[in-house]
DNA sequence: GAGACGACTTAGCATAATCATA
DNA sequence: TATGATTATGCTAAGTCGTCTC
């Protein structure tokens, strides 16, 4: 909990308030909660135990996706050069496929079996007879018309705009919100997720398949007993609805491709989420006071007798020194081939005793979560070397490099070294101390350089932690423009600066009053363009050193946001410059509590 | 101890909204 | 005011990790 100190004033003062009042016993309950709809400072608030997550929750059910729309009748599916009316639920899936045409995925092959496997299923028995051949169907007409369909949304009028602007934010007051226990909290994503072909990530077997549509007998509310229970549509049922306070779902589906289950939550404002987050930095904290004690003892832990301590304990340096994921096992077949730290295989790695004049050096090479390539070669110290020219010893490529090691003893491990640690506190510690450091060594003095220095920090981490993008498709374009605005402001500056040197020698002859001006007023001309050209020389930098890496991930995940808000406070940086509106929301908690001289 | 499962966080991409500029 | 660029938001996949069962 939070020292009262951090108390905002009008918190204070809306319960000295309601202590006034507490003799009306009836609106006292209201009062309170009005308090803190008011002051937002529901951070502070008792937490429950034993896995109590609220005591009261309503809400409207989800959303669900609008029914399909067959196709109007001029616009055909052709099968081996003839057109070809589908019933409804063939066609239906057939526009899914024909809504991404465009894209990679329908010109790779497993994508192309998975639909076709699955579309078939979705056909007549005719129709399945007809249609056997993938390759001499023609959806073009169809991907024409969904073209067509977005094209017009593009183009309509502004009243048209608004009018679905209205209509949505009518959907959102009317199912975007719950009531858990005294706070009227944002949902996340209280739409049901559309049918749709399965867009897996990297080489996913299971890529194409047909996400199946939801309906009310497959949804599972949770909403507590006493609370008025979302109705479901017309003639419908829920499957069930149970009333689980000790999860923070309102509800959930087993989706089909993977056999998961799906949820809807609150969003990250809510003091649910708000809340959690908080714990997860402050046990980033508790990590970073005994953090020297874990590193000296798995560096001890190198020298083991037994080798599966050997293992973990090289596994922890990974973890700690690249934040590296812990790597859970994977079903085969069912994803994409990704490892972590504790999955790695004998074939991601490659050892060089000597590289580049740099002794006892790792060459990591494997896809990660999302099939992101992690490549880094890193020097480590000797007996990490030797024990991984050990671990590899007489393996084949494809075995694990950790073969006495999994996630659970790991984290067992880690448990037992501090209460609350697991693999993933690593990186939110090394992540959240980089920042802190990065932001005290900066010596950065105006505020645009200082927010340079800012995303420099951010952008160390996010180089840490792996989290790359696609470079942006008008990167090169928009670089392009952005240097010519630079040369076109360097010509200006150039002009100025001759014009201030004529008026100087113009004042220099004339020695009035006027002429005294005019140099005055052309010395600040001078000023204000070497100004602008300073911001946009950092806006180039920044711009090209985060070609291909994504900020977002760990400043919303990773990097303790109270670092940020007390730096803000230090250097007079108005907040808005770091976290934008969603973010601010999330971060409430952050901006509430953290004073210019917090520590990490 | 293995394996399955459930609940939750973390992740990049697509699209919508907003902003800047001609 | 239209248009293109940029940023914010939405979406949902893919991880982590604790618990339960055998």
């Amino acid at each position: 909990m939070v020292s009262s100190s951090c108390l905002p004033v009008a918190h204070t003062y809306m319960l000295f308030i309601s202590a006034l009042m507490s003799y009306f016993c009836g609106i006292i309950e209201f009062l309170i909660g009005w308090c803190y709809f008011l002051d937002d400072s529901r951070w502070e608030e008792e937490r429950y135990t034993d896995g109590v997550k609220w005591k009261f929750l309503e809400h409207k059910g989800p959303v669900f996706a609008p029914p399909y729309e067959p196709l109007p009748s001029n616009v055909k599916f052709y099968y081996d050069g003839k057109p070809m009316k589908l019933s409804p639920e063939a066609e239906e899936v057939a526009t899914f496929f024909s809504k991404m045409l465009d894209h990679e995925y329908t010109t790779k092959d497993i994508f192309r079996k998975n639909f076709f496997k699955d579309w078939r299923k979705e056909m007549t028995s005719e129709e399945k007879a007809k249609i056997t051949d993938l390759k001499k169907c023609n959806f073009t007409e169809m991907s024409e018309y969904f073209k067509g369909l977005s094209e017009a949304r593009k183009a309509m009028t502004k009243e048209q705009k608004l009018k679905i602007k209205e209509e949505n934010e009518r959907l959102l007051q009317e199912y975007g919100f719950c009531i858990m226990d005294n706070h009227r909290e944002r949902i996340a994503n209280f739409r049901i997720e559309p049918p749709g072909l399965f867009r897996g990530r990297g080489d996913h077997p299971k890529m194409g398949m047909l996400k199946r549509r939801i309906r009310p007998q497959d949804i599972i509310i949770n909403c507590s007993k006493n609370s008025k229970h979302p109705e479901p549509p017309p003639g419908t049922k829920w499957k069930e609805v149970r009333h689980d306070n000790k999860v923070t779902w309102l509800v959930s589906w087993t989706e089909n491709i993977q056999g998961s289950i799906k949820y809807i939550m609150l969003n990250p404002s809510s003091r649910i989420k708000g809340e959690k987050d908080w714990q997860k930095y402050e046990t980033a904290r508790r990590l970073k006071k005994c953090v020297d004690r874990i590193r000296a003892q798995y560096r001890e832990d190198w020298k083991s007798k037994e080798m599966r301590v050997r293992q973990r304990a090289v596994a922890i340096y990974f973890i700690d020194k690249l934040a590296l994921r812990a790597g859970n096992e994977k079903e085969e077949g069912e994803t994409a081939d990704t490892v972590g730290c504790c999955s790695l295989r004998v074939e991601h790695i490659k050892l060089y005793p000597e590289n580049e004049g740099q002794e006892y050096v790792v060459e990591f090479d494997f896809l990660g979560k999302d099939s992101i390539r992690y490549y880094n070669k890193v020097p480590v110290e000797k007996r990490v070397f030797k024990n991984l020219q050990l671990f590899m010893e007489n393996k084949e490529p494809d075995d694990d490099l950790f073969d006495r090691l999994n996630t659970s003893v790991l984290n067992k491990h880690l448990q037992e070294l501090m209460d609350g640690l697991s693999a993933k506190v690593f990186r939110t510690y090394n992540a959240s101390i980089t920042l802190q450091q990065q932001l005290k060594e900066a010596l950065e003095n105006t505020a645009a350089s200082k927010i340079l220095s800012y995303n420099r920090a951010n952008r160390a981490v996010a180089i840490l932690c792996n989290h790359q993008r696609a470079p942006p498709k008008t990167f090169e374009k928009s670089m392009q423009n952005l240097q010519a605005k630079i040369d076109a402001k360097r010509d200006q500056l150039a002009n100025a600066k001759r014009d201030l040197k004529a008026a100087k020698a113009d004042a220099k002859g004339l020695r009035d009053d006027k002429s005294k001006k005019t140099v005055e007023t052309k010395r600040k001309a001078v000023q204000r363009i070497e100004e602008q050209l300073m911001k946009l020389e950092v806006q180039a930098t920044d711009r090209e050193e985060n070609k291909q890496i994504a900020l977002g991930t760990s400043k919303l995940n990773y990097l303790d946001p109270r670092i940020s808000v007390a730096w803000c406070k230090k250097w007079g940086i108005p907040i808005e410059k770091i976290y934008n509106k969603t973010q601010r929301e999330k971060f409430a908690w952050a901006i509430d509590m953290a004073e210019k001289d917090f520590e990490f």
